[in-house]
DNA sequence: GGCATTTGTGACGGGAGCGTGACGCGAGTG
DNA sequence: CACTCGCGTCACGCTCCCGTCACAAATGCC
């Protein structure tokens, strides 16, 4: 892995027209790209130079998807390369197998160029990291998950379920850039396909409760939500 | 058991993709793992040096997991390695018997990943099922464990053998969320699934006794139900 | 500056979650 | 056998939360 100015991608995927856009696309916003056609070559491409991200669709001529994601997860030399599926198919169970097999994020299709090109970008920001505990403590914010309640300035506010859960999943995550889809995923289960804009609603409660003065919940445009740290700076 | 930065967790499993994905999972998170494929692997590994936890498959090659577990929990020096029990079948049976055995706690197939590391670092956090005792007195209450009595404000108040039980839990675990789910684990011993409204029935039995002014035991929306002592703020 | 896109915000309707009272059953007791 | 007591279940009603929408504001782009 080397993550040098030009991040380089590797496509898995059979269907042409799909490279191409994917390629260009990633080449647009800065990436070096490689494609390969089936799970044989993929592995011809990595043993060459190990890609810092993998976009992988789950159906391929050869061997399929998981397979391939499971051999790269398996390896130790590149375990820590972030592996984006793509499925056709948006049934849960997918889903959670291709979780199951360490992927680390997915996409289905049909999808938006843009959508794919801010996915890489996300995970090679926030790279592999496993779920981190959250913090306890940013700025004056306390959270006390095992009793479940939440300080600001040593004084409990009351969050719903879904605050608090929201709340954790940003303290989980300092300091990184949370799109909409990633929240709807850790917070909401992603259960069958939710409005984007619910996770801007429930932003603006928890900023609200959280005392609105203060910006901890900072907007990035286009991309999402981000809480940091006041100390690190 | 070493318990530092990172706690050691055993699979036993058979199966080499289950293994694989675990082990993938439970390193992201931070834990050192190491696997077993069968009951004479795992005491091999065990006697080398005792794990943090323990997750076990219930059906293995040689002797299967519940023969394991029992072994586990016979012996003095690894009854207090909490241990997982991994089911393919969900029934209750199962499940007790999993309990019988002084497994700490069960999932069943297909499970995610996700979940897995949830539950071990929950039951590391808590940890083994040698809870800790009750305290004696939280705020106005008092619990008399030996004679089976309870006194609110030195005035005693009778409690059926289900109500002192589920008062005792809360007090063992002051200040902790208690879900539905965890007290009829504890509570009822989950025999032959019960609705969950029946817990809160009983909270509200035992709150009436306890006198229904103060809210000594609250309410936590979407979550279950916690007892908090009004000293600690 | 004008336009398009993205985000903030207030309001609202439906529904989930919970408190509560009542009921029936079974076990124990006289 | 009649009575009591404890427990699990159910149904009703209420409150609060959540998801969505429509519109305002803000930001970015030409």
């Amino acid at each position: 892995m080397t993550r040098d100015v030009h991040p380089r991608i590797l496509i898995v995927e059979d269907e042409k027209d799909i490279v191409q856009v994917l390629e260009f696309a990633l080449r647009q916003a800065g990436f070096e790209t490689v494609s390969a056609r089936d799970g044989g070559e993929a592995f011809a491409r990595i043993r060459e130079k190990a890609p810092d991200a993998v976009i992988l669709d789950l159906m391929l001529p050869d061997i399929s998807g998981t397979e391939i994601c499971r051999q790269l997860k398996g390896n130790a030399r590149t375990a820590t390369v972030p592996v984006i599926m793509l499925t056709a198919r948006s049934e849960e169970v997918d889903r959670v197998v291709g979780f199951e097999l360490g992927a680390d994020d997915y996409i289905t299709k049909p999808f938006s160029v843009r959508e794919v090109v801010l996915r890489v970008k996300a995970i090679l920001r926030r790279g592999v990291a496993g779920e981190a505990p959250p913090r306890e403590q940013v700025g004056p914010i306390r959270l006390d998950t095992e009793a479940h309640r939440v300080f600001v300035d040593s004084q409990e506010v009351d969050l719903t379920a879904l605050e608090f859960r929201l709340l954790e999943t940003f303290m989980a995550r300092v300091g990184r850039v949370q799109t909409r889809e990633q929240l709807l995923r850790d917070v909401w289960q992603m259960t069958g396909e939710l409005q984007t804009r619910t996770v801007d609603t429930h932003v603006k409660r928890l900023r609200e409760k959280l005392g609105s003065g203060r910006d901890l919940i900072e907007t990035v445009r286009g991309l999402g939500y981000r809480m940091s740290d006041p100390a690190e700076k």
